[in-house]
DNA sequence: TTGAAAGCGCTAACAC
DNA sequence: GTGTTAGCGCTTTCAA
């Protein structure tokens, strides 16, 4: 029996539209009428053609039907990298935004390089994806630029600036300013930036950090140590900034990863946090929630993000002629156990 | 120019094998010969076409190709949670595998809601994936074989034991029979598990950690605590297993998420890890590898289990007769910061 | 080596 | 309400 069934798949073809019409006795533009649920089909025929296609196993073929529309009522989705649990949740966006307006999302990566990425696109446009979404992509502009001009594209986790190019990004910078002033709120002065170099938003964010910084008359506070937005590069700056000459009373890491490094460097130096040293980070991960290190951090709305950039695809797949624009969302502050007021001196 | 561009787009059709065709003076089964590189075309058609299609930005409708050939070549993924990690490196080995033999991967979600699931697994089918790798689904049995008796799948990360089905799992009892010898080969006795409750692989892993303490003729020192794989059910689990009458010496969490949970409980508690108390995990997560964790625990070759996932499908697509099969991997030990020998009585 | 023709499974006019 | 017809863009015989 189950020999058997493995042969018939072999055999058997998968049934058409037409084997659907014999059977039901109409012809297949009523079946094509009715799986579209097209309103002008008599009872009967309908209740004819909906059991035929239940006792045959009737599934419409997408690819025919796309053909035929000269659209595929897919939008790709090209993560640059999927270990990112940034992504995830933008993901979830992305999908109720597409499933609610009636479109499928397909998903590729490029495993965080860019000829793959751009392999994984090149994919995207010969399986005719309506639109496209670029997750945190390191393509160079041009090959996103080529793109955007065959098809809609939309971009979230990379400030690109190009115009054809819809691109949903959290305001790092307010980000940024929300952190520095809640530690300045808590009565620190020394307050230092472990920085995130060339990754997504760190420019903002280092910019944030030192306006608000300046806006509190501690332009002379600010000292920014390198770092790279890895649990090491944190760790590395952390320690350098504790075995300086002023030892910060806070830091304030440029996301939760580097952050995670930093807490175990301040607490291998014997220090306590955040009695000793207060400490936040940007993103608000999962990592930042584990009670063991239920780390004080930024939020960014990447459920949101997700959805806006859905959003600003379908909107241009509808509408053609349409320019893209550039999206900002708003951040906000998650208090948790990371941070306090300093310890009082002497 | 920049609104020009968009109307273009939004005028012009993308080119076809027919304009490619006219352009290079050729018929379209020249073009398609060439697009699809077989030999029997004179090395003048071939940059003819090649020319044409260069000045065109011709790209071949792989909807269109995927009708006549009647398939896709796409291989779809079925992820039923793209927040779990796990899947990422399972993901990876996947798409290796896909593009060695020629096949795209699209990555679809359920977010680990059933019914979602299945229409994501729906959508797969009408899009006429040629296969399909279920990555932890939860769905009932019976929609999985129906799916099966359609198109070839194989699934990772949930122990099914349907005939249709490939499976490739790591051999859990194994490995949790590698964590307690590691534990019992440090000296410990007293090894306590913080179980997985009906998690994927949970009851396997409870069993070899029944065999390895009974092999070692410490049956009387079994206990196992309830836990669901979740950082707070390792928290509780843990809470609960210190505050007993006598105390582990040893904790071997079912899965990394709920050792975290674990670490926090025993620091909260005063002790130290690992000097008071060796605490294991499994799954060897990015979690474990933090520093500021450094946990020790049982590495899944994920990334093979992706691999051969992908193989079998493949398989099974160019020899439909083939019977599927059960694969298992297995499982190492990793040797990290949270284990260590019991202290010395007195 | 090339071209013509048929057809993949479906939708979308259009006529009845 | 329903059927007929003409394609969608491509591959694949089959002849030449």
């Amino acid at each position: 029996m189950s020999r058997s069934t493995a042969v018939e798949r072999a055999g058997r073809r998968a049934p058409t539209i037409i084997d659907v019409a014999r059977r039901a006795g109409v012809s297949k533009s009523v079946v094509s009428r009715v799986m579209r649920s097209e309103a002008s089909v008599s009872s009967v025929s309908r209740a004819a053609v909906t059991a035929a296609a239940e006792e045959l196993g009737y599934r419409a073929n997408a690819v025919a039907r796309s053909l035929v529309q000269r659209r595929t009522y897919n939008v790709g989705v090209m993560v640059s990298d999927l270990h990112n649990i940034f992504f995830a949740e933008v993901l979830d966006g992305l999908y109720a935004a597409a499933a609610d307006r009636g479109y499928r999302t397909l998903i590729t990566t490029g495993n965080r390089d860019p000829l793959a990425e751009a392999s994984a696109l090149e994919q995207l446009l010969e399986l005719r994806a309506d639109g496209v979404v670029l997750a945190g992509s390191r393509m160079p502009d041009e090959a996103i630029a080529a793109a955007a001009r065959v098809i809609p594209i939309a971009a979230v986790g990379s400030d690109l600036r190009l115009s054809g190019v819809d691109v949903v990004v959290d305001d790092d910078h307010k980000g940024a300013v929300l952190a520095v002033e809640h530690l300045i709120g808590l009565g620190h002065r020394d307050v230092a930036l472990i920085d995130g170099g060339k990754g997504a938003g760190a420019a903002e964010r280092r910019a944030g950090y030192r306006s608000a910084m300046a806006a509190a008359g501690l332009g002379a506070h600010v000292r920014v140590e390198p770092g790279d937005f890895t649990e090491s590069g944190g760790y590395e700056g952390a320690r350098r900034l504790l075995n300086g000459l002023r030892r910060p009373t806070a830091i304030f890491a440029s996301n939760d990863q580097s952050a995670v490094g930093a807490l175990n460097a301040v607490i291998e130096a014997g220090l306590n946090v955040p009695e000793d040293v207060s400490l936040m980070g940007y993103d608000n991960t999962a990592l930042a929630a584990l009670r063991h290190i239920s780390l004080t951090t930024i939020h960014q709305p990447r459920n949101q993000i997700g959805e806006m950039a859905m959003r600003a695809v379908v909107r241009r797949i509808e509408k053609p002629g349409l320019a893209a624009r550039r999206h900002v969302l708003a951040p906000k502050l998650v208090v948790r156990s990371t941070t306090a007021p300093p310890r009082p001196i002497g």
